[in-house]
RNA sequence: GGGCCAGUAGCUCAGCUGGUUAGAGCACACGCUUGAUAAGCGUGGGGUCGCAAGUUCAAAUCUUGCCUGGCCCA
């Protein structure tokens, strides 16, 4: 197509490729250097600080990372437009086990011993050497989503600021007494001597037969009685020293054959006996045994009993599922034990050294390897005559994935953050805090924190941020908050906080004792995560102040860091400053593949991100994700289709709307005035086309939704309202409208139609920005490149959000037009219905509504539901009464409270009220029912057509309600087929691929009716077509023309014939 | 085992401060329209709102129990 070089658009193709778009506003952002100037050249701007939670880099990013970069994007792009400025620095989490267990995978490494061996300085350096191999692909997804995002100048955790910090955090909880040693029970491979992760615990779980075994532990205060206890690990019983029960449950004493008694819960008790022949001695309760002494079945800790132990106590994790519903309590091998002689105050003993094997503690079984002693326990407890029964189970236990030996529960060493003393201020802390969805505040994560437990911090690994403490023989302790103290402190250059280098380092002690020296573990890797608001500044050293940084306004991650970073966070930001670190958190859910699986490389079952961000673009995808349940901590199957839809629905639309504008624009050669760019035309503007005021209505509606959401942090809420008015700006102005803008010159209402067009698509650009950042920016682009340069910004992300303007929204007009929309729905309905096409005209519709306000806005879209419709006349009445048969229904929700129990027959009475009974109402006067008054608000009147014959007529919807009169002769079909015709050239002209300015001469060959109608109408077809000259031929003509075209109408062969017209 | 979330049309999801025709989009079938047009619009079929009990004049919506799936924690 032809444009004049002067144009005051770029003209626009039918044939968009957004991916391609996208690609190229990329390029135009990185040239501008946008993403800085939207930071940096604000003058003015207030600080919005945000946290990006640091992703591990061990692996490529994937739709989750994607979705959360979403909403970390979409956020300060909103907050930057409202007028503030937000750093956003990225962030990498380089310490921890995944990148400890590629290295040992590599390397061939198992266990502690092995990674000694291989030296820890070699070990550390190749883990430092693989936290960036997957830097660039992150770089490269981050920018094509169009996250901006500071990734050149991100934090890394391994750095030594950042670790310095770390230390800092972790010598203001010391100082605050909020740091103890004590003992974690964790899963230990004895083939390995070492502790493993939880993860590794669950990599090997097998079928095993193992013993099962009841034990009698009798009672000190009363003769030939004993409690049954039920383990499948006898190496535990030498260190038992408690037995556990829950005190809300039954438990019964019987005899047996022999005369002793036993004491089981009463859920167990047929596991043991005979329950019908039992000999049952004694109903009680768990309450009941608590605190009854017994004699300790091995005399390796008996002096243990002075100090508690030996005892029944009450644990909640007692259960009847199995066994005899009393727990045998070792604390240093169960978890559950371990908390419970915590509560209890009894200390634990732990015979058993760093191979498994039994230390010189208890006697006989010394030397042993622990499984191995089992037979010996039963052995020696059967002799001693407390077994009282040896079964075998098989049962899943988790085995060492390294070495395929079983592994044990053990207590190790291990050092805490005392979150318990914590807790009321954590509560108080999370109360000032906005979760996005709402309940996760005081759901989820608010009873985690309820029952939060003292946090263990400590892990016997190698790649991570050293625990800063050094002691000596003697027990001086120091702990060390800076490189620099531990400079001081030592006298030696630290260059590097890694244990390879500061393990070396010894610090004399103050007294003359012996030198003290680091202790061996590392921190937690999610310590260094809850560290990251001060350590990411490097506070204190080198950023003391952190008013700037801190508290964050907004973090966003998903539902798994509820017990993760959202938890860490909020610990250390309490413990340091009794402030929650973030004020608004948006908490998204997993993503899962199509079939509702987990996404899987090896199953495939999701499509490439990568490939299809190339097929629909990130504006596609960014809106998918926002538009759907994942923002909301729900899951999402995802679906390519669904990122298509949104392409079709939303941005399609969009662009066609933009298209039309600059086609038509650039015909006229309209250039937008400076005015024209503001969200609000001037005061004095008095629009004269409603069109245009309901636009800008419903437009001014939208920001004031859109902003409404943001400020509440649902994402969610943002696309069906973007939805509802693009359909609005395409099924209803543009196409009802679109007349206006073919008229002749430039009438005033043609003028104000671009002008409201333009100020629309201008400024539902600036509202998208946000959310589908680059075909906001394509259009914006186009859109002000014909303004002057100072009404201009270089790009939409530059741009204020726009304010909505609280008198240009009318709701009375958006009104009138969703009863226009459904007067529409109803004569189309009637058309179908009668086959009676669009084309022809018929005489006259009847707009009946009770409400004369709501007719009088609607006549004055009176001319557009006409030329829509066509029909010559349309009409509006207010009689409802008198037009149709008015019957009457109980509003439910009005009445229901009021009448209770009575609202069935009080109902029933409203329906049947006919005809004179509704008049009262009618003229708005209460109405008695069964005694009781209604007033205008608790009956709705319902309309119906008359009677049968008026039912073919008449259209009832709703809102409202439509007579037709489809009164039309043979001149109403002659104009139908002149409107075919014009249809017919229309589709040629455009097959013809000819300009919309082009004016052309015309051919047509047809007869019958057509050439009829083409004589009558030839004037008419020839306007509408742009035709300089009309030639009518009857029969099939040829043609020498430009192009020409053969249609069969119902068996009528019309030949449409056009060639450009020059000149003239 | 515990906490939280979810279960509504074939599919993806709205609705869920209780109120009488349970909606949308996709898919399917049929039609209409057309210089925004490789689009758009409409009509139709399709639902015991996971199951069961309870509260209530009234339950998809509230309560309790159960079932299924998910996440996290044991």
């Amino acid at each position: 197509m032809d444009f004049p070089a002067d144009s005051p658009f770029v003209p626009t193709r039918s044939d968009v490729d957004l991916p391609r778009q996208e690609h190229a506003i990329l390029e135009l952002w990185e040239r501008g250097h946008i993403f800085e100037k939207s930071v940096q050249g604000r003058a003015g701007a207030k600080p919005y600080r945000f946290y990006d939670g640091p992703p591990f880099a061990t692996g490529l990013p994937h739709y989750g990372h994607i979705l959360a970069g979403v909403l970390k994007d979409i956020v300060p792009r909103y907050w930057t437009m409202k007028g503030y400025s937000v750093p956003r620095r990225f962030g990498w989490d380089c310490h921890g086990l995944p990148v400890e267990n590629e290295i040992n995978q590599t390397l061939g490494l198992t266990s502690r011993k092995d990674i000694l061996a291989y030296g820890v300085a070699r070990y550390n350096a190749a883990c430092r050497s693989i936290v960036s191999r997957y830097a660039s692909e992150w770089k490269h997804t981050v920018r094509r989503v169009g996250r901006w995002v500071d990734m050149e100048n991100a934090y890394f955790t391994m750095n030594v600021s950042f670790m310095q910090s770390v230390w800092a955090v972790f010598r203001r909880l010391w100082d605050d007494g909020l740091i103890y040693e004590g003992y974690k029970v964790v899963p230990y491979s004895t083939g390995i001597s070492t502790v493993l992760s939880n993860f590794e615990a669950g990599l090997n779980y097998k079928d095993v037969q193992d013993p099962a075994v009841t034990v009698a532990f009798s009672l000190l205060d009363a003769k030939d009685t004993a409690i049954l206890a039920w383990t499948t690990t006898p190496w535990t019983l030498p260190s038992n020293l408690a037995l556990a029960v829950h005190r809300d449950t039954p438990y019964v004493r019987f005899r047996d054959a022999h005369g002793k008694s036993y004491y089981v819960a009463e859920a167990r008790l047929e596991a043991y006996v005979d329950k019908a022949t039992a000999d049952i001695e004694e109903h009680t309760t768990g309450a009941a045994l608590l605190g009854r002494r017994y004699q300790p079945l091995f005399p390796f800790f008996a002096e243990r009993a002075s100090e508690g132990a030996f005892r029944v106590i009450h644990s909640d994790h007692v259960t009847t599922e199995s066994g005899t519903g009393v727990v045998h309590i070792a604390p240093a091998y169960g978890e559950d034990d371990y908390y419970a002689c915590q509560r209890e105050g009894i200390a634990i003993v732990n015979p058993v050294d760093d191979d498994g094997v039994f230390t010189a503690e208890v006697g006989e079984f010394a030397g042993k390897k622990v499984k191995d002693a089992d037979k010996d326990i039963i052995a020696r407890l059967k002799q001693a005559g407390q077994l009282y029964r040896h079964d075998t189970l098989v049962h899943s236990y988790p085995f060492c994935w390294r070495t395929d030996t079983p592994l044990i529960y053990r207590a190790v060493s291990s050092w805490f953050v005392s979150v318990e003393k914590l807790k009321e201020r954590l509560l108080a802390q999370n109360a000032t805090t906005r979760w996005v969805p709402e309940h996760l505040r005081d759901g989820r994560f608010g009873n985690w924190l309820a029952n939060a437990r003292d946090w263990a911090i400590s892990r016997n690994r190698f790649w991570g941020t050293p625990l800063p403490v050094w002691r000596n023989a003697e027990g001086e302790t120091v702990c060390v908050g800076s490189r620099a103290e531990l400079e001081r402190l030592s006298g030696q250059e630290v260059p590097d906080l890694h244990i390879e280098f500061v393990d070396a380092i010894e610090i004399p002690s103050p007294t003359g004792g012996s030198p003290l020296r680091r202790i061996e573990p590392v921190l937690d890797c999610w310590f260094e995560s809850g560290a990251m608001p001060y350590a990411q500044v490097g506070w204190p050293e080198d950023h003391p102040d952190l008013s700037d940084t801190f508290p964050a306004e907004f973090i966003a991650e998903g539902l798994d860091q509820t017990r993760g970073w959202f938890y860490t966070l909020m610990v250390l930001g309490t413990a340091l400053f009794d402030q929650a670190p973030f004020k608004n958190v948006v908490v998204n859910g997993l993503i899962l593949a199509e079939d509702g699986k987990k996404m899987s490389k090896r199953l495939r079952n999701y499509p490439d991100p990568m490939e299809l961000l190339e097929r629909h673009g990130a504006d596609a995808l960014r809106l998918y994700l926002i538009d759907s349940p994942v923002v909301r901590a729900q899951e999402l199957r995802f679906s390519e289709a669904g990122v298509k839809e949104i392409t079709r629905r939303i941005l399609l639309r969009w662009w066609n709307a933009y298209s039309f504008f600059v086609s038509y624009a650039n015909v006229d050669n309209w250039r937008p005035s400076v005015e024209d760019a503001a969200a609000a035309p001037p005061e004095q503007a008095d629009n004269p086309n409603v069109l245009d005021r309901w636009l800008l209505s419903r437009l001014h509606s939208l920001i004031d939704n859109t902003q409404r959401e943001m400020e509440a942090y649902n994402l969610n809420g943002v696309v069906p309202h973007l939805l509802r008015f693009i359909e609005d700006l395409t099924n209803t102005y543009i196409r009802f409208g679109r007349a206006h803008f073919w008229q002749e010159g430039m009438p005033a209402e043609k003028a104000a139609a671009y002008a409201t067009l333009y100020r629309v698509l201008l400024t539902l650009a600036k509202v998208m920005a946000p959310f589908a950042p680059f075909l906001a920016e394509v259009t914006y682009q186009n859109l002000t490149a014909a303004l002057p340069a100072s009404a201009r910004c270089e790009s939409v992300h530059l741009e204020s959000f726009p304010e909505a303007t609280a008198g240009l929204i009318q709701p009375e007009l958006e009104a009138a037009v969703a009863v226009m929309d459904e007067v529409v729905e109803l004569a189309r309905n009637f058309r179908e219905r009668t086959r009676l096409r669009a084309k022809i005209p018929l005489a006259a519709m009847t707009i009946v509504h009770r409400d004369p306000a709501l007719l009088a806005a609607l006549r004055l879209f009176e001319p557009y539901l006409r030329d829509e419709l066509n029909f010559r006349e349309v009409r509006m009445s207010s009689d409802e009464a008198g037009l149709l048969k008015i019957s009457a229904k109980a509003n439910f929700k009005a009445l229901g409270s009021r009448l209770g129990p009575q609202m069935k027959s009080v109902a029933a009475a409203v329906a049947a009220l006919a005809g004179a009974d509704l008049e009262p109402l009618e003229r708005g006067e209460p109405l008695t029912v069964l005694g009781h008054t209604l007033g205008a608000g608790d009956v709705e009147l319902v309309r119906a057509p008359r009677d049968a014959k008026q039912a073919e007529l008449v259209g009832v919807g709703r809102k409202v309600a439509v007579l037709f009169d489809p009164t039309h002769g043979p001149a109403e079909i002659m104009e139908s087929v002149a409107r075919e015709l014009i249809r017919k050239v229309q589709a040629t002209r455009k097959a013809a691929r000819l300009a919309l300015s082009d004016r052309i001469k015309l051919q047509l060959a047809c007869s019958g009716d057509y050439l009829a109608a083409a004589e009558a109408h030839r004037d008419w077809i020839a306007r509408e077509t742009q035709a300089h000259e009309v030639t009518l031929t009857e029969g099939d003509s040829p043609w020498s023309g430009q192009h020409s075209e053969r249609f069969d109408l119902d068996g009528e062969i019309v030949t449409i014939a056009v060639e450009v017209h020059r000149g003239g």
